[in-house]
DNA sequence: CAATTTCCCATGATATCCCATAAATAACCA
DNA sequence: TGGTTATTTATGGGATATCATGGGAAATTG
């Protein structure tokens, strides 16, 4: 599986420890391991991916005009990244920072998003995801994959 | 074409752990194994597919803008969905939010409709399936069934 | 030297594996 | 054909491994 699947609650001990949930750890090993944590610019909450998916980054704003402002959002993006160390526990260190930008509590939300998994504080996470679910566009697009319209083969 | 096909009614244990019923067995088998469970928007019980389809999802995702709301609502479902390891004996563990979710007790359906499959409470499942019997629209689908349109081939 | 971070170990909870039993299905043979 | 033996399957119980998390010692940093 090299996707981030599913939600797990954990918990942030007194020195800014957290687990990273062992599924996630699995995904993460199959990369190299690399984890980057980064603060979503739309939602608040944390953004973790592989270093690989970072490269990718990188290489759009390679193909972009390095003077556009949206070139600009994508440096700001990289610019805003920490690498995290997952120790032999496998549990990572939330900066000071990084835990202001998110508003995280004691009680933390990983939820995995397919090829990104974000990390939440737990209690506004069931605000925002009771409000994705009671959405039309939500019913709408469970509907859609029940059928999925075309597959792509390498 | 390997479809999910039939009714199968089992038990789940106090451990939350069910048999996955053997011919679905074999179906995921020809795939790679890997199963997801998720919970239905619109009915009251819990999906069944492969791995492939949360690939599929994941694309779809890394097509879109990743602020938009759309996007959003795709990974709401990536977030809802559980990898079930089916063990050496045939079956799953069923993690209380997905019992939750479903309303399951210990008698529990695993009904195929081709490409998927549902797990519902028994009892659920049987107002369901009669008050789908008897509706209008299920005995006009069944006249259209023995003259399908198009068929698409590999 | 003080503050922080990394590493190591302990522990309770949970999930996974292994075996036993029993029912249902398939295979077999006279 | 009828009756018997093998397999597969569903399910229960118990042992083992994994995981999340807390506390503390060693190492690092400024």
């Amino acid at each position: 599986m090299a996707l981030f699947l599913s939600t797990h609650d954990n918990k942030m001990d007194a020195k800014g420890r957290v687990s990273v949930p062992a599924p996630f750890r699995k995904v993460l090993a199959r990369a190299d391991n690399g984890l980057i944590l980064y603060p979503s610019p739309d939602k608040h909450c944390l953004i973790g991916c592989t270093e690989e998916r970072m490269e990718f980054i990188a290489e759009t704003i390679d193909q972009m005009d390095q003077n556009s402002e949206e070139a600009a959002v994508y440096m700001q993006l990289m610019a805003s990244a920490h690498p995290a160390n997952i120790d032999s526990d496998g549990r990572i260190m939330l900066s000071a920072s990084l835990i202001a930008c998110a508003g995280l509590s004691a009680a933390v939300t990983f939820t995995g998003v397919g090829r990104d998994f974000q990390i939440w504080d737990t209690a506004q996470y069931a605000d925002y995801s009771a409000q994705i679910k009671s959405s039309a566009a939500f019913k709408q697009t469970q509907i859609r994959m029940s059928k999925p319209q075309h597959k792509e083969g390498s």
